[in-house]
DNA sequence: ACAGTAAGCAAACGATCGTTCAAATTAAAA
DNA sequence: TTTTAATTTGAACGATCGTTTGCTTACTGT
């Protein structure tokens, strides 16, 4: 078994730290591109330049190495302090669709562990339900915040969490079908510049939808 | 090659049609369930009660099983004559998101079908691109064509691509995503009344989209 | 009745998979 | 230097996979 951390009596040496994080760059981009079960050990094995055997020596087995490579993977959704009761309701919405299309321009190490993620989300292992509680369950509690305050509401309702639901799913759309997006209109997607119109846009839509609620809920009130 | 007859006198041995009936039942149950990869054949042919032999023998191998699974199951979205010139702009929302979450009311099969058409999009083997093109396309089309006549334009500029993608893709996210839906607010998907609510809200959200983008049309005009 | 054919079946094949193991290698510790 | 432990290695194992192969059964047409 490899040791995790140096000793102050035993130092070991550092060369395998490198075999390991080998494993997780190759692994990040072989599982990503062709799926846990299409991806070999061997393949992995020879994209890192190690030997067969160093996934069960770092890592157990095959499982475990995936779980590693997903939980240790940085979350890509970092939208933060978007329902800061500061913000005005168009600054909140900006703030939170500028952030979360901002890995679309990133490089490709983001763009992968956004592809792992949603393939979880088609073919759930289990690890993805962590990330769900972990990093999506807070978002959606911050967007209810938000929408809750927007609304006028003291609690959230169904509705509220259809509404909330439904612009973060906007969001999350763009992410999950961008093969098929780019099929349909290539120009929409590509580019820095598109994405930043398309959160523009986005923002824009939430605006109306949330004005819309607003209004819905007034006429309801009035029968 | 499989020809078959039903036989009258001796129905005891089973009509070579319907073994292939019970392995298109059990792979769209198993493959929806597990994946292409995880299902073998050995679990479809026990599943549906035939001998392993039976997938090379009706459909040449496992992947041409799999193919023909995809292509013959029926297209699950059916939204049609939406963009109908004598319907209201709301008329035709309602209509359009009734139809397309219709099917998350229905029966085991058709969420199935759905179901494999999502694993498709997360990991392509090309048997979904020829699904865009044949399903998705026409749908998309005619969505332009709605939004196009309701903005009052003489034809669709990148800003309604952008209102058209996010439009359809607002009902797609409550598909692809339902689980994670569910476990975020297990009511709002569950029973046909709450599929229809959400169909009615969405609708609304939409027709607020459209308003506030033929508002920023007027106001990007002005200056 | 008898050939012809579609259908069903058990068994086996070759390939690939994940994993294990013992020996070899390396470098730090004593 | 010797000792010790972490790492690397190539080979092999057992299991499972998709597919093929003869062979038997059941039915049809002449």
């Amino acid at each position: 078994m490899p040791m995790s951390q140096s000793s102050v009596h035993h130092p070991v040496r550092i060369d395998g730290f490198e075999a390991r994080n080998r494993l997780m760059a190759a692994g990040l981009k072989l599982f990503s591109e062709h799926g846990f079960e299409k991806t070999s050990v061997r393949a992995l094995a020879q994209a890192a330049q190690v030997n067969v055997a160093a996934v069960s020596y770092y890592f157990g087995d095959k499982a475990g190495f995936y779980r590693a490579l997903f939980t240790e993977s940085v979350s890509p959704h970092r939208t933060t302090g978007f329902d800061d009761p500061a913000l005005g309701l168009d600054e909140a919405l900006d703030r939170f669709y500028a952030d979360f299309l901002d890995p679309l321009k990133a490089g490709d190490e983001i763009r992968m562990v956004m592809k792992l993620h949603f393939r979880e989300m088609a073919q759930p292992t289990g690890a993805w339900q962590a990330a769900l509680e972990r990093d999506v369950r807070p978002q959606h509690k911050a967007l209810l915040r938000l929408l809750t305050r927007a609304l006028g509401l003291r609690r959230p309702d169904l509705d509220t969490q259809r509404l909330a639901i439904t612009i973060a799913g906007m969001a999350v759309h763009v992410f999950a079908f961008q093969d098929g997006v780019k099929a349909l209109c290539p120009l929409l997607m590509s580019g820095p510049k598109a994405i930043d119109a398309m959160a523009d846009r986005l923002a824009g839509y939430a605006m109306s939808m949330i004005e819309g609620e607003r209004q819905r809920r007034a006429a309801a009130m009035g029968t």
